[in-house]
DNA sequence: AAGCTAAGTTTATTGCGATAAACCTTTTTT
DNA sequence: AAAAAAGGTTTATCGCAATAAACTTAGCTT
């Protein structure tokens, strides 16, 4: 669970990650320093922290992820409704839908994943 | 915009107004000592930044809240959706409803929901 | 009038995420 | 063989959210 809870630094450094891995970690070095303006020191120190974590893993200056976007994604989209909105969908969206209008096709994609993962 | 983000101790926070506002600020740091653990001090502390942010006001010792929690709570979910899911509803929901699955119940209310906000 | 309580403010301290300087070792290049 | 580049680690510093100690002032209570 707490595996993936990411700090903001810590996620624009992953998502880098997902999208060029696997990268040789001095490659990396120097897109951390045009994309977000960090030092070499600074992403070595990420990569060591996420490694340790088990974030990531640098082997052979080859740093690969050892999670998926997508569970990062499923863990931060329940830690928002669990802390916000009493764990509910329905009150999430009545927040979130609240002034905002979807185009018709969003609406029925919605629907279609909606009645997907009904029992 | 900006002015609805909330760090965690201060939501914690809002969280105890929102349900007791009106309240008398000696009574709040009643509240908090026992619902957070919080000193006297660290009470006035909050209420002070909170009020210099227009959060809240503390006017005769009564605290009132001057956001409401909806307009945080979507808040909340739109800096998710941006900074996660592309501001894409259905990337989020995909993401969420993985491996869950919503009662029949939920998915009618739900589907309702996005038939309101379809234009 | 002396003490107590309410209702704060001023000023620190602490904790930790973010960032990096300085140093080291090994490999590659000239 | 000397220099440069790759691939790191050790150890600090910095900024800021979180927390609170210590002090103040005014009203209320005995």
């Amino acid at each position: 669970m707490e595996e993936f809870k990411l700090f903001e630094a810590e996620y624009k450094f992953m998502e880098i990650i997902w999208e060029l891995e696997p990268i040789n970690s001095t490659e990396l070095t120097k897109v951390c320093f045009e994309k977000l303006g960090w030092k070499k020191s600074t992403t070595y120190t990420m990569i060591r922290k996420l490694a340790g974590r088990g974030i990531l893993k640098n082997e052979n200056a080859t740093v690969v992820a050892l999670i998926k976007r997508e569970e990062v994604q499923k863990h931060d989209s329940e830690v928002l409704l669990k802390r916000t909105f009493n764990n509910s969908l329905p009150i999430f969206l009545a927040a979130f839908l609240q002034d905002k209008k979807l185009s018709r096709q969003e609406a029925e994609e919605i629907k279609k994943m909606i009645e997907e993962a009904t029992k």
